[in-house]
DNA sequence: CTGTTAGCGCTTTCAT
DNA sequence: ATGAAAGCGCTAACAG
């Protein structure tokens, strides 16, 4: 393996003109800067990560927090790492993955003292992060995909969940629903101060007033039966709801099979609609689903640059950002019709 | 930020004892060692990894070689991914993500060149692998997950798709059905050498085979419309086929709309099983679909291992491991019924 | 059992 | 525009 060393010698240059070369930290003339070139090219140089970081006290890798724990591994986070993947490559930098507990901040201390990353970007993070506090407090680069309650000073970006829940409602109130249930996460993670869960919970009623329809919110867990469950405590006691927006897509087979069971039809006796899934997920179902789909990978791509921004000073973007959510409209969502039990009261 | 030295003076040692004392390579009297403890922890110390990776040729880094391309991004890579960053933490050791062609062996070489990583777990692994084969000829240590036509002195893990073909067979032969369809990923990804597409066609083929059954098999593309029209296609041609197991998942909801259309039922009228995806994939069909569930994390895992195993020559395990998928029975496989067409030919 | 010291391969002052 | 040399923080001979 061919060291600078070896580079300059070939090139008859000294050690250091070569480095200076390769950084481009000081003009050299375009000659020698040729016979560099050349040498490194025939001798297949690469510099050497490790040695460089050292030195220049920058490793060039950033580590990207990833917490397994929270709501179960969904279709888009993996889209999230891609994109984050991609965008530090394209900067130049590595990114080494790291998953913890949500704030396990003496593991994440651990992780920064090695001084093995420059930088970090936090998926997940709460309303009030211990990780964010801790990163602030000892004044280390990071970036946040996601937001906490605090935003003040904060690089982040994350979902316009604004946006989303009132395209959401948009959509369901131009097909001439009015009674709109909506099933968020869990109370849990609602009271863990998940960010959007709470987020789009707000949205949500402020929006459905807004429009000047009924909101319904309820908590529900990710799985089929929660799903299941929660559709049939629902539509007892709100009889008068014709379209239902979801947020986690877990319950979902539960509320198809509640639909199911019921003899009624999607999206002819109720509307469903995602409100932060992948697309991907949207079409496994039957009918493919009408969703909201994040913009995953963007995320993770402008996590990243948010970052890299602090570290390098050069301006990629604005340092808080929300990205839409994007309509996919599947067969899940149509015109409200009238209820069974309103067509005929016997059915009931 | 507290270095080695800062270590030793206030432990009233060398420098270097300091360093044996850490990485336990020469005998540290019980007293000294104590005293060094003490000082690293009182000073919050810890050892800086670019340092030590710089002088002592190993960085501790391994890297994940993730190609993006192949079949699009499916449920389980995650999984893979998050077993094997779990695996390395494990073993001491940092994961990188690096996503990249499957016959890039130049960005591979020049990953490898800047003596980042100690090692490579490869991912999606063609039956004849450039990477492989590069890697092999420059003696890198790396890890497969998967494997190639040549397994000689390959460490490897893979599923066991003999294995994962019998089980879905037998289950759907104990159901009493004897015309079974396979749908297969697309040709073009069969053709390209694609391990899963070409281990479980072998294994498809022998195996009905083997148990007296009929089994055809065809290739189809990964999304809705592709299996929409590939079962139509199939059961046109073999009306006698009630029941099909299916390779991949993003061809299901054009298979069950298929279904739907000739106003049959799942499993009543035919039985559908899926070959290699995830509990979570399955359980968002309805009705929940069987599936054989890949054992994803522990597939990551292993492959880690099998790279540490190399690197530290600490024997984890076997190093070429098959692992097999688990059976979940969800509601998409039934007894065999006769064909509508059998009960009644007047329909169709 | 412990200390001294020469690097690891590069960046970056300080000279020229 | 180029060189020389002092580290970056640690490991691993080499010495005792």
């Amino acid at each position: 393996m061919p060291t600078m060393h070896d580079v300059a010698r070939r090139a008859n240059v000294s050690l250091s003109t070569v480095s200076y070369a390769i950084n481009g930290t000081r003009p050299i003339s375009e000659e020698t800067r040729q016979r560099i070139f050349t040498a490194m090219r025939e001798l297949g140089y690469q510099p050497h990560a490790l040695a460089r970081g050292l030195a220049s006290k920058r490793s060039r890798i950033l580590a990207l927090l990833f917490p397994t724990s929270e709501r179960g591994l969904g279709n888009t986070d993996l889209e999230f790492i891609i994109g984050a993947v991609d965008a530090a490559r394209e900067l130049g930098y590595h990114l080494i993955l790291w998953t913890s507990g949500v704030d396990d901040v003496v593991e994440l201390g651990q992780l920064i003292q090695q001084g093995l990353v420059d930088g970090v970007v936090l998926m997940e993070v709460h309303l009030h992060d211990k990780r964010v506090e801790y990163l602030r407090e000892i004044e280390f680069p990071f970036s946040v995909i996601g937001r906490c309650a605090d935003v003040a000073e904060l690089p982040y970006t994350d979902i316009d969940f604004e946006q989303t829940v009132r395209e959401a409602i948009s959509h369901l109130v131009e097909l001439g629903h009015a009674d709109i249930g909506f099933f968020n996460y869990a109370l849990e993670v609602f009271e863990a101060g998940y960010g959007p869960a709470v987020r789009v919970a707000q949205a949500f009623e402020r929006i459905t007033q807004e429009m000047g329809v009924r909101g319904v919110a309820r908590f529900c867990h990710a799985y089929a039966q929660a799903g299941y469950e929660a559709f049939n405590a629902l539509l007892d006691e709100h009889p008068e709801i014709t379209a239902i927006a979801v947020m986690n897509e877990r319950s979902v087979p539960g509320i198809l099979q509640a639909i199911d069971d019921r003899g009624w039809c999607v999206p002819d006796d109720i509307s469903l609609i995602l409100l932060v899934s992948s697309r991907q997920v949207a079409e496994m179902s039957m009918p493919p689903l009408t969703t909201l789909a994040p913009p995953a990978a963007e995320l993770g791509k402008l996590g990243v640059e948010l970052l890299v921004q602090q570290l390098d000073g050069r301006s990629v973007s604005a340092s808080q950002t929300l990205l839409p959510c994007h309509l996919v409209v599947g067969e899940s969502t149509g015109v409200r019709r009238q209820h069974l039990h309103e067509q005929n009261p016997l059915l009931r």
